[in-house]
DNA sequence: TTGTAGGCGTTATCAC
DNA sequence: GTGATAACGCCTACAA
């Protein structure tokens, strides 16, 4: 069924069934009326193929993931893909590893699909500076911040990664903890960079020499890899008292080698996360964290892109706010000062 | 740039283009060199919506995820999402509710995006039973048994559910436990019922009454239901010594409220899950499991799919191996009968 | 082996 | 307000 049987259907030609089915001017009622009550008893969906070819464009916009297994990204998508339900887009998504580069990737996607648009799901800056300025279609990074990107069809929204780091560092102080050891991250990734500069604002705010501080120990955002700081962690710094994670998986890894290396939390060592995923409420002990606004960040994303592409925007920045929440894996050890 | 452009280029007519770039043969080997060396150089690709529009296909490939955050499924995902990488296929990741149809969903989004097949994960036969019919495509459904379903076009790549769960019932009982509660499930999810049945299964192998047995409290795959499950039995049943989850969502919800309630795991409740999501093994305790072979799932019902798309081979059922991953969450208590 | 041309379903630009 | 018609880029008989 195309517009040509519906125009043999109702009598009408295919220019005015075109003009009824895109909401254009110029047709009167009673032809709306017919034309619409055809498209309903037959189910008529207009062939996306045939009017992307003709308006040039693939009506596609595109999600690259990066790094796997990520729990937050995974709750992002889901909030990003609802965004587009009903819409005339079509969410495509593209996992890819961590360490692979999202900028290039990227480029070859939009010869491949020719999205209209695209949001990238982590990534860092460098990658953008590099490659970045062959892509030509709105993009928006979301939980990366792109200020700082000379890019004018690349915006972002994300949560104060350095202010939630500080936060999150600030309440194990408030906590009586002073030596904080900082675990994930990598000397490349934007965010982790801003978090780690996070808990050094913390520890020069609240006077801590730099011979009192704890130990920063990288690694990607994985339980794996989380779990693998903490050992280390803890054959290298036995006066640690507190652990700020880069993110919740790492923290979950970090308090799993804590047991294996049968210490407790928060008893022996206390540990704080970022993100504020789902298990983290379900976790044993129940994890403290920084929680990400996920929904709103995967809102404002899709209205933003969406606003880029119909309207021509120019690239915004926003900042979510994000949310300490208290849980158990924090001891507060004033008592023991 | 479009194939005119590269006809003018390396003098070629438009239809020798052609030909060479979908492989067909009677091309002379010399066109077909000049021709991709045009192609390299220039970057050439074909427009999808022409090319779609022309061969009156879209090349899309949908995935139905139902039920939300639902770990097991996310990496299921990534895993069907690499299958696709540098293939023809567009996959299109779609989103719903554990209680919504798929199958009306997927006959909406038929009408709406034209796949040439669909990949559902999770869904209950019921509905298909229902609704199913008025789809021709070829669809697979992923870690659901449909070989009792009536359609030629629906095949199913899933572990053997109830073999699984007869598993994990039969260890516990091999480690001393007689009153083993089931969690989770819904009277019509297939998979609810199946490992709803190995359950029963194993009490019958072992020679337990009926009266001895644990109670079965439903609930949807989620950590919340888990929890709320597991609270419900502390208050109705005390004799319960181990507890078998229908998903390690489940378990860790179970645990969780096992926790909260001042008793351990496994020294008080002993409780084994099913999926083997990776969170279990840096859960506290570390989660048992019975663990599903996610990769070859997903990669059988990839190469399935694409299978009956190209080759229009029938629907098959195929049953993938499971693995029973005993880690710390269920107690010994030989000693104690 | 290669070239030509019609048509896939839409949209948009003309006339009327 | 409406109808005819020329694209959009590609594929594929059919002709040469």
């Amino acid at each position: 069924m195309t517009i040509k049987d519906l125009a043999r259907e109702t009598g009408y030609s295919v220019g005015t069934i075109s003009r009824v089915l895109n909401n254009h001017p110029n047709v009167s009622d009673k032809a709306r009326k017919i034309i619409m009550e055809a498209v309903e008893r037959n189910d008529f969906i207009l062939n996306t193929s045939a009017k992307m070819l003709k308006q040039q464009q693939s009506g596609i916009i595109l999600t690259i993931v990066k790094g796997n297994s990520n729990e937050l990204f995974a709750s992002m998508l889901e909030h990003i893909q609802a965004c587009f339900i009903n819409t005339k887009y079509t969410l495509v998504t593209e996992f890819m590893d961590e360490e692979d580069n999202e900028v290039l990737r990227a480029r070859q996607l939009c010869q491949d699909k020719k999205p209209m648009g695209i949001l990238f799901l982590g990534g860092n800056n460098q990658n953008f500076l590099e490659g970045f300025g062959k892509i030509t279609i709105p993009c928006v990074l979301v939980t990366n911040n792109g200020a700082d990107l000379p890019f004018k069809n690349l915006s972002s929204v994300s949560t104060d990664d350095c202010l939630g780091a500080r936060c999150a560092v600030d309440y194990l102080m408030e906590n009586g903890h002073r030596r904080i050891a900082l675990i994930g991250g990598t000397s490349v990734s934007d965010i982790s960079i801003l978090r780690r500069k996070g808990w050094e604002d913390a520890y020069n705010a609240w006077g801590i020499k730099p011979w009192e501080r704890g130990p920063h120990i990288g690694g990607r955002y994985s339980y794996e890899s989380g779990y693998r700081a903490m050992e280390r962690l803890l054959k290298e710094d036995t006066e640690v008292t507190a652990v700020f994670a880069m993110a919740d998986v790492m923290a979950i890894g970090a308090i799993s080698a804590i047991c294996d290396n049968h210490l407790r939390v928060p008893e022996d060592i206390s540990v704080i996360g970022f993100d504020g995923i789902r298990i983290g409420e379900y976790y044993h002990p129940k994890l403290t964290t920084i929680e990400q606004n996920v929904a709103q960040i995967a809102n404002r994303s899709c209205e933003m892109i969406i606003e880029c592409i119909e309207k021509g925007t120019e690239a915004r920045h926003e900042l979510i706010s994000f949310h300490l929440k208290c849980r158990q894996s924090v001891k507060n050890c004033l008592a023991d000062l």
